[in-house]
DNA sequence: TCTCCACAGGAAATTGGGGGTT
DNA sequence: AACCCCCAATTTCCTGTGGAGA
């Protein structure tokens, strides 16, 4: 019988694994940091910051990055300096679904004044009353806003912030300036170039973690998390740790040669665990999130150490876990859409373009008695699943007039979907049977 | 080579709903 | 109750485009 129990053969602190447990120390970002440093500056002479633009894919440390170096400036300024009044704002947009200009200047109005969020008034009223407050805090006024890209194209506030002083929306002993944090590259390309050059003074580019420096991050926080897990410098390691040296490395900037011991984990789970991630995305996150998971496996099959076993299982475990949870919050027309792939991946027709995916649609939604999209519309469903990377869009040039046309199929398991399609969709499996061989005589008369 | 048409996808208008005030 | 503001999803309208067929 498995008991609840305090202790861990395997964990010392499980929550150095967690996601928003952010480093105090990112060497292999130190090229950044001193980017983000020379950017932040002005600030600390009392001229106000550049508008910085961070940017890379998922987890690679932007976010850290950006605190961290504010920890800094917020140090700087209350121990060093009397005249420097500095105000620092962080935001995560997505998080408190700031979506537009609208929300997100009633939060930062309500973050800056600690009133409540303002109600009822129209946008540019709101933008006044931040302006307002600005001048009342006075001083360099730092606002970090991250995942910027979940604006969209609503760029209004982006527009006014970093050129507020200039503009002279705010008085002339107000110094604002924004640093923006975006996971989406192409993002940046679609915003109205007025507002790209005026909102970044400097961007900062985060390459994707390789494995080696990925390694480097599991390593140290596996120290933290794991029981009999050290890093030990050479120089002072014993015998016996430097024979059971699991691997022996620098550690970044210091220079210095360490050995990696541990008796929790075997020697080939970290390398796996950071080729696994690079092989992806390098994104260091999705890496701890296996290794954790490895780790939760291991000790919930009561093993005393964590194998490259776990890991594999992890890795499987995961990638479903995400799949599942993408399909769940999922809009009921995205379903649909995806449920006449689906139903056609079934009848064996795919890669199917977007004419015979709205037929099956069309025939789903009668099953189902939704409302019924537009072809227009459906197309923009089927490149979102796409850019989701739940089904696979190619375009395929010739066979028909118009230039190259979009096909689609499904990228992730057929199963797996429809399982949760059922649930979600007012349907039973027998009809999407039904509709399977309906669609194969409709092909078959084509 | 020219014309025509179906397709992709941008832009603007519409719809319906949720917050609130007067 | 009447009204205002914002918003997401969708429809409507439209343009650019490249291959098919004359």
């Amino acid at each position: 019988m498995p008991s609840f129990t305090d202790t861990s053969e395997i964990f010392a602190d499980e929550q150095a694994l967690d996601e928003d447990n952010h480093p105090d120390e990112l060497p292999e970002r130190s090229t950044e940091l001193k980017a983000l440093h020379q950017s932040l500056a002005p600030a600390a002479r009392g001229a106000g910051a550049n508008n910085v633009f961070l940017y890379g894919k998922a987890g690679q440390g932007k976010t850290a990055t950006a605190k961290a170096k504010l920890r800094d400036l917020h140090y700087y300024a209350e121990q060093e300096s009397d005249h420097l009044n500095l105000t620092t704002c962080y935001v995560s947009c997505e998080g408190r679904d700031l979506t537009t200009t609208y929300k997100l200047a009633r939060y930062l109005y309500s973050e800056l004044s600690g009133e409540a969020k303002p109600q009822g008034v129209g946008t540019d009223v709101v933008m006044d009353m931040l302006f307002e407050e600005m001048n009342e805090v006075g001083g360099t006024i730092i606002f970090i806003l991250d995942e910027i890209d979940q604006l969209g194209s609503d760029d209004t506030l982006l527009y006014s912030l970093p050129r507020a002083r200039a503009q002279g929306l705010v008085e002339d002993h107000v110094y604002p300036s924004v640093v923006g944090i975006s996971n989406n590259l192409r993002w940046r390309e679609n915003l109205n170039p007025k507002v790209k050059s005026s909102l970044y003074d400097d961007q900062i580019l985060f390459s994707p973690y390789d494995s080696s420096q990925l390694r480097s991050i599991l390593r140290r926080r596996a120290v933290e998390a794991f029981q009999q897990t050290d890093l030990v410098p050479v120089g002072e390691a014993t015998e016996d740790q430097r024979d059971r040296a699991l691997d022996t490395h620098e550690v970044s900037d210091s220079g210095e040669q360490h050995h990696f011991v541990s008796e929790t984990l075997t020697e080939d789970v970290i390398p796996l665990v950071a080729a696994l991630a690079a092989r992806d995305t390098g994104d260091a996150r999705q890496a701890i999130n296996y290794l954790r998971k490895a780790a939760e496996l291991a000790h919930s099959e009561r093993s005393e150490t964590v194998r490259q076993e776990h890991v594999r299982k992890a890795e499987q475990q995961i990638d479903r876990e995400i799949i599942l949870e993408a399909l769940h919050d999922m809009p009921i027309q995205a379903q649909s859409t995806l449920c006449a792939v689906v139903i056609i991946e079934l009848a064996e027709a795919t890669p199917v373009d977007v004419n015979q995916i709205y037929t099956a649609y069309s025939r789903l939604l009668d099953e189902t008695g939704g409302d019924l999209l537009t072809k227009r519309r459906l197309r923009d469903h089927l490149r979102n699943l796409d850019m989701q990377g739940i089904l696979s869009g190619k375009k395929f040039a010739g066979g028909s007039p118009g230039g190259p046309s979009w096909r689609f199929e499904l990228a992730i398991d057929t199963q797996v979907v429809l399982d949760v399609l059922v649930e979600r969709l007012n349907i039973e499996e027998w009809q999407v049977n039904d509709l399977v061989k309906d669609y194969q005589e409709f092909e078959h008369d084509q």
